[in-house]
RNA sequence: GGUGGAGUGGCCGAGAGGCGAGGCAACGGCCUGCAAAGCCGUCUACACGGGUUCAAAUCCCGUCUCCACCUCCA
């Protein structure tokens, strides 16, 4: 089987095919910290997880993951200044926070995630080369700033076709010492209202890091001067990824073989942005809706497609991942004995295999799972005990591919602090609850097994009698009052 | 102005010339003391107008609507 991808340079499916057999190598553009993350800052990483765990677990590749982070840059020079601190400690501050949303979200750590500013002499090599080849140059007005000459290079707008004639205007309207407005910065010259720990030396002067230059210099060194995939939200195609792959080519370099990129998370069909002061947190969003639910929520989507987030989706992931939920324990109860070494080795469903892929087609990937999951349910009432644990191992194992195995240590032991005592203090008092109305059933007291039933449902306990006896659970959250 | 993406049943969301993806919701049935869960079934959709074809949601032409990028926004 081969993975297709659909790349967004040549705007068409290929057939993935990695520079190294067995091995890749995979940059995404992370996040700029300078800010909380909301669930749409968060999905870029949730989407190349997914791709990630089915380069791995489908096709048996090594994968490097390089996820940089860009902790500088003008708004966060800005807003710390506003905030009065430092920047790095601005910059620090939301790269935890951000990496918090993201372990909350299941999302694996990457391989390595370099910074932006432990690479200044990478950017600083990768300037000269660009200057000795005639595509690079120092500002004619003495700032320090250095930019690339977008004229000098023929190949400039191919990534994303665009015809420098057509372009906008470059608004920036801070031509300074370039040659021509639509020139980009590399390197921005040393600014006397910025403190001073925002600059390093370079041949042309103090200065700090232009944003894309950043990426091409960290790829480079991390992945080497030609690399498999390059992935980023869709927004980054221009000017970012376009600057980026300007940069390299211009300098000799391979760089990326397949570009990736995913779509938004929109409210009310628009883009989530704080501008628009409609932020989703994740550490706010989780109070109240399950971490799992929210990412099945962002991995349920195939990831050039737009979320649209609604309560009423949340609400649908979460019921969705009942179901995989209520098959699993239904599945375990009924004694299919499920190790993560089985999980790892079961083969998975066709369906499964030929719609991830397929571009990762989760959609697809998801029916196969729940063809999967109602197979497994009519095995359970069959009794059919060989059948259920190879079709709970298949969902186990599909599930882990998205990151929504709820099985998954992960979802398992995220208690809050206190929260297992106070589970355990719960547990001892709806368990005498349940043999007492055990007890009123033996005796065809329904009245007063119901009144039992009912009293426990008041208090958020859910009730269930299976042929073993009574089950008991929390009411979920994630319904329509999130 | 340039570039790219999208419009599918009550809702979400795949598919991409014939063969009813899947999930959620609703309704009916089975099961259950009653429920819940589970299983079976029902609701036969593809923005609009033309065209090609034995056959179009899928191809072609035109139209409308929405979104994104061209501003250091995932």
């Amino acid at each position: 089987m081969t993975l297709q991808i659909f790349d967004t340079a040549t705007r068409e499916l290929r057939d993935f095919e990695p520079v190294n057999p067995g091995k890749v190598g995979i940059y995404i553009c992370g996040l700029t910290t300078q800010g909380s993350p909301h669930i749409g800052h968060l999905r870029f990483a949730v989407a190349f997880d997914v791709l990630r765990n089915w380069l791995t677990r489908g096709h048996g590749y090594d994968v490097t993951l390089v996820r940089n982070v860009t902790d500088i840059d003008d708004k966060i020079l800005r807003k710390s200044a506003e905030a009065g601190e430092p920047w790095f400690a601005w910059s620090y501050l939301h790269e935890r926070e951000t990496s918090d949303a993201l372990d909350t979200l299941g999302v694996k750590r990457p391989t390595y995630e370099p910074r932006a500013t432990g690479h200044v002499t990478d950017m600083v090599e990768l300037m000269e080369m660009l200057i000795e080849r005639g595509h690079a140059y120092p500002a004619s007005d003495g700032s320090g700033d250095v930019y690339f000459d977008v004229k000098s290079f023929p190949e400039y707008g191919s990534l994303t076709r665009q015809n420098l004639d057509d372009m906008e205007a470059a608004g920036d309207a801070d031509p300074r010492g370039k040659n021509d407005p639509r020139d980009f910065a590399l390197w921005k010259g040393r600014k006397d209202d910025e403190p001073a720990s925002a600059n390093w030396p370079t041949p042309w002067g103090e200065g700090r890091p232009g944003w894309h230059l950043e990426c091409s210099a960290m790829a480079r060194r991390w992945l080497g001067d030609t690399f498999d995939i390059h992935g980023g939200g869709i927004d980054l195609r221009f000017p970012h990824h376009e600057n980026e792959q300007a940069q390299s080519h211009a300098a000799g370099l391979g760089f990326a073989r397949y570009w990736m990129h995913n779509g938004w998370v929109t409210l009310s069909g628009e883009k989530m942005s704080k501008s628009l002061g409609n932020t989703l947190a994740v550490n706010e969003l989780t109070k109240t809706v399950r971490p799992i639910v929210v990412r099945y929520y962002l991995s349920a989507v195939h990831y050039r497609s737009t979320i649209e987030y609604t309560p009423d989706s949340l609400a649908e992931a979460a019921a969705a991942v009942e179901r995989i939920e209520g098959f699993l324990r239904r599945a375990l109860g009924a004694d299919a004995v499920l190790t993560s070494d089985d999980v790892a080795g079961v083969a998975l469903p066709r369906a499964f295999v030929e719609a991830m892929d397929d571009d990762i087609n989760v959609s697809g990937a998801l029916a196969a799972c729940f063809d999967a999951i109602r197979e497994g349910n009519t095995a359970i009432d069959e009794a059919d005990v060989e059948r259920v644990e190879k079709l709970a191992m298949q969902v186990a194992a599909m599930t882990d591919v998205l990151g929504v195995n709820p099985l998954d240590p992960q979802w398992l032991g995220r208690s809050a602090g206190g929260q297992d005592e106070a589970m355990e203090a719960l547990g001892a008092l709806v368990e005498a609850l349940v043999e007492q109305r055990k007890a009123a059933r033996a005796a065809k007291n329904f009245e007063a097994a119901d009144t039992i039933r009912d009293q426990l449902a008041d208090a958020g306990v859910v009730v269930e009698d299976t042929p073993d006896g009574a089950r008991w659970s929390l009411a979920r959250q994630g319904g329509k009052d999130n």
